[in-house]
DNA sequence: GTAATCTCCGTACAAGAGTACGGAGTCAAG
DNA sequence: CTTGACTCCGTACTCTTGTACGGAGATTAC
């Protein structure tokens, strides 16, 4: 199949440095390289960097889905556990952001009701 | 009132570096160093890092807060702008971490209805 | 067979928000 | 007056997820 490292970059549209630097960091085996030429990379490696950019789209950190490769023969009740620490970090997330987008929001409709230009009721809100 | 770098900081609860930080990038001014001896810090700089501080929970960058201190005394329809533009940022990320939460859901809904502790459902919606 | 493109490799750089370190000077308490 | 804590300053390092660069060698296209 010949597939360099090109290919496999052009295939999964990521930049060629992003596999280099997946093996750099072990995410990736580096394929052996032959005794002149070019390294060719077998579909494993192709899947595997697939499945790091699903669990990335899910909001697994790189050191997440090192953890989560190596467990990926281990007792389903693991991975759950890690999902589901994922998954109260998501909500926590989620509601922080709405703390702020309520802020935000209130503070645009002060300055809304504001005729006086020179003086923001953002700038004071945040004033001491 | 003699108030040194280390007072500035247990005051505002942060690190002294933090406030040496602030003042490399010059997010608030270097008080005038005494002929001889430690500088001593003016009320301003401390309001001034507690704006920055109320902002950064605000979800601002440093950088928007060092825009936002320098149109403190300029027309609130920038300053409105800016916050404008936070807001819908704000708002694009809840949306995303909310499919993120939906994924996460169901797949550890999956999880639980598994039987079979080996070959976990995650797992394999992340293989190719 | 030569030119253009690609690969390999190590290293450096990017952003963002700090934190750490080391040596020299300074201040305050006992 | 000595000791310990603090400050000053520049520099380097932290973490994360890549990107960029440059020179040397390999491969492909024509």
């Amino acid at each position: 199949m010949n597939r360099t490292i090109s290919h496999v970059a052009r295939e999964l549209d990521i930049n060629v440095e992003t596999v280099r630097f997946y093996e750099r960091i072990r995410l990736i085996a580096q394929p052996p390289k032959p005794e002149t030429g070019y390294r060719h990379y077998p579909d494993e490696t192709v899947h595997r960097i697939r499945f790091i950019k699903r669990a990335q789209e899910l909001g697994f950190t790189l050191e997440e889905i090192g953890n989560l490769l190596s467990l990926s023969d281990r007792p389903c009740a693991q991975v759950q556990e890690l999902a589901e620490y994922k998954l109260s970090a998501v909500i926590d997330k989620i509601a922080d952001l709405k703390r702020l987008e309520s802020a935000l929001k209130a503070l645009l409709t002060q300055c809304q009701s504001n005729n006086d230009d020179e003086h923001c009721p953002i700038i004071d809100s945040l004033q001491p």
